[in-house]
DNA sequence: GGAAAACTCACACAATTGTGTGAGGTGAAA
DNA sequence: TTTCACCTCACACAATTGTGTGAGTTTTCC
């Protein structure tokens, strides 16, 4: 089996000494170069192919995020991980928007590091355990906006919502529905009060929010 | 070390089977036990303590997550993954609702399914990879509405939006914003067209899609 | 330094929304 | 059988929103 070239790109010398030895163990993962910053590490990419770029997101002359936009566009095989200190949820979203593989925690252990290099090399997303908790919890902390306080809104007064949140107005309600405008006009009253809202903006807002629509 | 006490819960056979092999294997695994569905689960656990639950979703008498909000109500300290074949994005929001721990798909490698076990012992969470995946492409794939078809929003227009967003009347974003309510009303006029909606109401709704909020 | 974009405002009018109050009918639950 | 939640409707009026048209400033950018 061919090695899998690794580039490494950190601004500390002893954290590309420590990733080199953890390297150096695994048969299959050849680090074939190391770059101080971004700018080096494109230098580096002109001069030789690479498999898995290791990137460190805080560095000077050019950090993690925006060496990886360069990378991707000059050379988009290469499979950028990103290596980091903090755990910063907002930085992630547009890591991977940039075309970033992974993102890790640098307290990750060797073996999550090479595996994750393996992975990345095999076309997976790589993603710290750590992170991937966090978005467990992300996922079971939205649709919860307090089970209790959302109030009981009946079938007639969702139809309602729904069509209000399509734009429709009051008579095309009415239409859609078979009742008279004041009829909807009364649903969109109960409706504001229930949901504590002043006018059908906040109402949709929240519908989106409760899930309603 | 002590063994991790792991019962199994699935209605086939060969699937238990197969599951205790890849355990047996394992020496830090003890597979304590085995259920054909989730009440012969709970049966189990009245008489002995486990720490990982290994559970089928699809089950005949008791379901997985029905099987899940049982034992986590009589037995929380017990690790609770769901073990499925289809990967419905639907259901696992529920799922760790009720308390999983873990969610994995049938056709994950013996090792990531060890893993996955001892992952939990510890008390982390586990997804399957595929799973992580398809979050990270959520992630990336919603602020993304189709770059190019996002007209130009000025400054300006975005306050006004955000304030709309908040109930405010012409009125109030008038005096919010130090301008005659005539301006207010152009930046909206503006923003329907821009924006293609109807009403405040989808000028909201596109700027929550859009991110603009 | 000139064009283009952004921001500002006026005035008038139509359309829609939101509010207040009162009330009749129906089905389900107690 | 009576209560209660839900759905229905009326009428009137205030408040707000949305539209059409035109135009004067300021920023921004080439």
């Amino acid at each position: 089996m061919e090695k899998i070239k690794v580039l490494l790109a950190d601004d500390h010398q002893i954290m590309l000494d420590g990733l080199k030895a953890i390297f150096a163990k695994d048969k299959s993962i050849d680090v074939v170069g190391t770059a101080g910053n971004g700018l080096e590490a494109l230098e580096f990419l002109k001069n030789q192919s690479i498999d898995v770029l290791l990137l460190d997101l805080q560095m000077p002359v050019m950090d993690g995020l925006e060496t990886t936009m360069h990378v991707k566009k000059s050379h988009p095989e290469v499979k950028v991980i990103m290596l980091t200190t903090n755990d910063e949820g907002s930085i992630i979203t547009s890591l991977f928007k940039v075309g970033a593989t992974g993102y890790l925690l640098k307290n990750a252990s060797k073996e999550s590091l090479i595996q994750g290099i393996k992975d990345a090399f095999e076309g997976k997303k790589v993603l710290s355990s750590h992170l991937t908790e966090k978005m467990i919890e992300s996922l079971h902390e939205n649709p919860k906006p307090r089970e209790g306080e959302i109030p009981k809104i009946t079938k007639r007064e969702i139809e309602v919502v729904k069509l209000i949140a399509q734009e429709y107005t009051t008579q095309e309600i009415a239409d859609a529905l078979f009742v008279s405008t004041n009829t909807v006009a009364t649903h969109k009253r109960n409706l504001f009060v229930k949901m504590d809202v002043k006018n059908s903006v906040g109402m949709i807002k929240k519908a989106v929010d409760w899930g309603l629509i």
